[in-house]
DNA sequence: GTGACCACCTGGCCGC
DNA sequence: TGCGGCCAGGTGGTCA
């Protein structure tokens, strides 16, 4: 699933081989996937526009084209392949961006979760989805004063706070898993309850847990790899996420798994008291 | 405003 | 071998 350094990954690679490229024509198959505006508009006004760049937000790709930003959210199983314009469409590849070079990049989602936006230059930071993320984990704002102002009302547990975007944009299920692991904090504990030590904790190793990620080219769970078909490598850097039942490295208990905001949790029940 | 729950969606896995 | 049911997970919507 691509989560933040999974995300930097494709759009680094994206990035090579879009940029100066002209969308001449697009075929869209699954038109839920187009969140905004509706599907038919959506075609109408990307075709002719050319790709001038490409940046991330949270987890979001931005591809800056002539007058609109093309906002792409990956979601669980999306990914990007290019393809030539006569080659037969493959299952789950629900959308074509054809260039004016004959290629095409294909938006593949095998479980149709993936979601995209075209806003316009103008209203990119005055309109959803934008406007509601949260600060990146290298944001200079982030520090411990911060979290502890947006978490102060908040008695869900922090694993829960990690996974909300309009706080701190970027975290998945994964990392937040290590994050708290690398900061010896329980999930379940409730995020107005932590310090003001521990919420710097928890942002020095957001930031340690990412770039590392980052570097490894994200981490390969089941479906993910990038638009090139590169394979992540920081699941091999893991310390409890899918480990249930293997011992911790440091002081050697057995891994947890247990449910935390409905999602699958991996803790260290003695470094995480 | 907050928190819990559900829907979206499909493939993989497990038990029978 | 085949079938049914559960699980995975990010996000937005609904409801209490």
């Amino acid at each position: 699933m691509p989560e933040l350094p999974e995300v930097e990954t494709i759009k680094e690679t994206l990035k090579q081989k879009l940029v100066n490229h002209k969308i001449v024509g697009i075929s869209v198959r699954y038109p839920n996937l187009i969140e905004y505006p509706n599907s038919h508009d959506f075609e109408k006004e990307i075709v002719g526009e050319t790709i001038h760049d490409l940046s991330r937000r949270g987890k979001w790709i931005l591809f800056e084209l002539d007058h609109y930003y093309l906002l792409s959210h990956l979601r669980m199983e999306g990914r990007y392949l290019f393809r030539r314009s006569n080659d037969p469409i493959q299952k789950h590849e629900h959308i074509s961006f054809l260039l004016e070079n004959g290629e095409e990049l294909r938006y593949k989602d095998t479980r149709k979760f993936g979601r995209m936006h075209l806003i316009a230059k103008e209203n990119l930071y005055q309109q959803k989805p934008l406007s509601e993320l949260g600060l990146e984990p290298w944001d200079k704002e982030l520090n411990a004063k911060y979290l502890k102002t947006k978490l102060k009302t908040k008695s869900i547990p922090i694993k829960t706070s990690l996974l909300d975007q309009s706080i701190i944009t970027g975290i998945g299920n994964i990392y937040a898993n290590e994050i708290l692991f690398l900061g010896k904090i329980n999930p379940m504990k409730s995020s107005n309850q932590l310090t003001l030590k521990q919420l710097d904790t928890i942002i020095c190793n957001t930031k340690k847990v990412l770039e590392n990620a980052i570097a490894q080219g994200g981490t390969t769970i089941r479906s993910y790899e990038s638009s090139e078909g590169v394979h992540g490598r920081f699941q091999q850097n893991l310390y409890v996420h899918g480990k249930q039942g293997e011992f911790c490295s440091i002081c050697g208990t057995e891994i947890i798994k247990t449910t935390v905001g409905g999602r699958g949790t991996y803790y260290c029940p003695k470094c995480q008291k």
